[in-house]
DNA sequence: ACGTTTTGTCGAAACGCTTCGACGAAGCGT
DNA sequence: ACGCTTCGTCGAAGCGTTTCGACAAAACGT
């Protein structure tokens, strides 16, 4: 490997020259910038990123804290992590990751002070979550793909989440919906304060309440067989219902699946509007689902963007706050309510 | 933060036999190690990395180059990614994800000789990979999870797609199935030459041959109605068929659907085995898919130990090639083979 | 008791870069 | 022609480690 030392001798001048050509410190004249730049291509020079980082003491690396559950990230975490690196790259700099969940803060203070990061973006972040009180004692930047209790003085970037759940249930007024279920979240996320599942829960009950119309509220397992005990129990509760919110991909497949067992049809019978959902879990269902989408790759480049800005000084607001609405989207699980009658069998032919 | 200076100066100690308390290269005196460590946590010391890595040229970090689509990454390959992580991070190592896919040699070029990463991971691998060939030719330490077509002097972690699919295979044909169709990749997959469609054609066919049966492949797009047209299309050339094998998840739902609104019940008429399928996605489908739950954290695990082991020296065989096949988890959609007469619409009360 | 090895520690030289102070050479106004 | 600023470049001092050669002190064999 060629080092500044062998570009500054071919070049004929000395290393400080090179490094300020490499980084735009100091003005240098056209001519001799042209000789160093024909240097450092004729010998194939690549500066060093560990001597950089260390005179530099800035990495260009950001760390990305993700708990690792061991199971599968959901597509909506899968397009933060690939909108994050994406924007990251974009911007000059790289993307690690860190299996690092909201109680993992050993692990963090070592992340944190080993000087390898220059910043963090904060995933799945709960209610209350220690990564975010250490990074703050640390000072290290970061910003919060989420929202904790209290943002004070924090930067986050987060779904809407009050703003979804109101157009999910506009949308199904709008279609003459009069009772609908809200298939949450597990009561143990609820319970743990997981921001989503709250939030969600209390801007159903303020939508209820706005349009004036009756509801229940189930949570559940994140899981097919969740979304089939939820709908049973939501139906039981509730049985004039005709409309379905439902947080979770997984339960929504399971949801369409057991109303499909009982002879009810969507979106005849029932019509269920998934939320925070990918494009590609709700094209798997059948009829593909109405939904939500989640702007996930959208929010994981802008918490980039956000994060990035700080690094760099010129930050703006520190307590910089963005949220963006998941976008509905009508395929082909919503539909006008039915007359309220007790619904028959349904009708054969219709779809 | 404390220096290691600072740590030697407390100890009464010179910074180099800190340094050898902390990697262990040289003997040091139980009791000068006691002072040492005591000084360590009462300053909080923490190594820096940058200085570590700058001295020892060792990052203490892998890459993970993976092509980022745009799109989502499916399960399995999202649970290849904390498979790796989290196998690094037990072994103490890092993993940065880094978006470079087949055709990205230029910013590759500049990952491998910026000094900042140790080896490579290296994930969704064609049959011929430009990457492999750089990787190679700058002797970057690289282990595949995948194959290209010669694998000759490379360390290669995969799926034993011929097993998987010979497994598969057999099931069905234990179950009394003669005329099965396998839904491939896409043709642009299996022009592009990419591994896994290409090995599972080749491996079907023979499969048909050693089995004495019959069967069609149908390439066709990852996607719902890729697998809706991809069983459409199958029945037409094979209409004996009763038995279906599927490459992708996504496809695979789409294929229960069709058959489902075809009248056709699965698994009385039609076995579908999902092949490399995680079981998230397995138990969203109703009845849950019976498929060939792909080995994908144990496969990132693995070839993270292969890489690192590399790493560390006490590297064995170079041409260290490690096939995990697919375990075949009997689920809701296989059964016994209908008789051969043509099916009349499904007999109720069956599931 | 003697050389000889082993053990434990030290000082100093890298590692490859950034950055700061200094300084000659131009360019400016007057 | 004069001092004054601005421009472009240089040398050297770090950044916080690892690692190598050296060297007393202790342990060994005979």
């Amino acid at each position: 490997m060629a080092t500044m030392h062998d570009v500054a001798r071919r070049a004929g001048v000395s290393v400080s020259t090179v490094s300020y050509v490499l980084t735009g410190t100091r003005p240098i004249s056209a001519a001799t910038r042209d000789r160093v730049l024909e240097a450092m291509a004729e010998l194939g020079y690549q500066p060093n990123a560990m001597a950089r980082g260390l005179a530099s003491r800035r990495s260009n690396i950001v760390g990305l804290l993700l708990p690792l559950t061991g199971r599968a990230l959901g597509a909506t975490e899968t397009a933060f992590v690939t909108g994050a690196t994406e924007a990251a790259r974009q911007a000059g700099y790289h993307l690690m990751l860190c299996p690092v969940g909201p109680g993992d803060t050993d692990e963090l203070q070592v992340l944190a002070t080993q000087g390898l990061l220059d910043g963090f973006l904060v995933m799945e972040v709960g209610l209350t979550d220690q990564r975010v009180d250490l990074l703050r004692t640390l000072d290290s930047p970061f910003v919060l793909i989420g929202r904790t209790a209290d943002t004070d003085g924090l930067a986050c970037v987060d779904i809407d989440f009050e703003q979804t759940v109101e157009d999910a249930v506009a949308h199904l007024v709008g279609l003459g919906h009069q009772a609908i279920a809200y298939v949450n979240h597990s009561s143990a996320s609820l319970a743990g304060g997981y921001g989503p599942a709250k939030r969600t829960e209390l801007a159903f009950e303020a939508a209820l309440e706005r349009h004036g119309i009756t509801g229940v509220m189930v949570p559940t397992e994140d899981t097919a067989s969740g979304g089939r005990a939820a709908i049973r129990q939501a139906r039981e509760q509730c049985p004039e219902l005709t409309g379905v919110l439902v947080m979770n991909e997984n339960a929504a497949l399971g949801i369409l699946a057991d109303l499909r067992e009982s002879g009810l049809e969507v979106p005849y019978d029932v019509s269920v509007v998934s939320m925070v959902t990918s494009e590609v879990v709700a094209d798997l269902a059948s009829p593909p689902l109405t939904a939500m989408t989640s702007p996930g790759t959208a929010l994981g480049a802008a918490a980039t963007r956000v994060l990035l800005d700080r690094l760099t000084g010129d930050a703006g607001d520190p307590t910089y706050t963005e949220l963006v609405p998941c976008v509905l989207d009508v395929r082909g699980t919503s539909g006008p309510a039915r007359p309220r009658t007790r619904p028959t069998k349904a009708a054969p032919g219709r779809r």
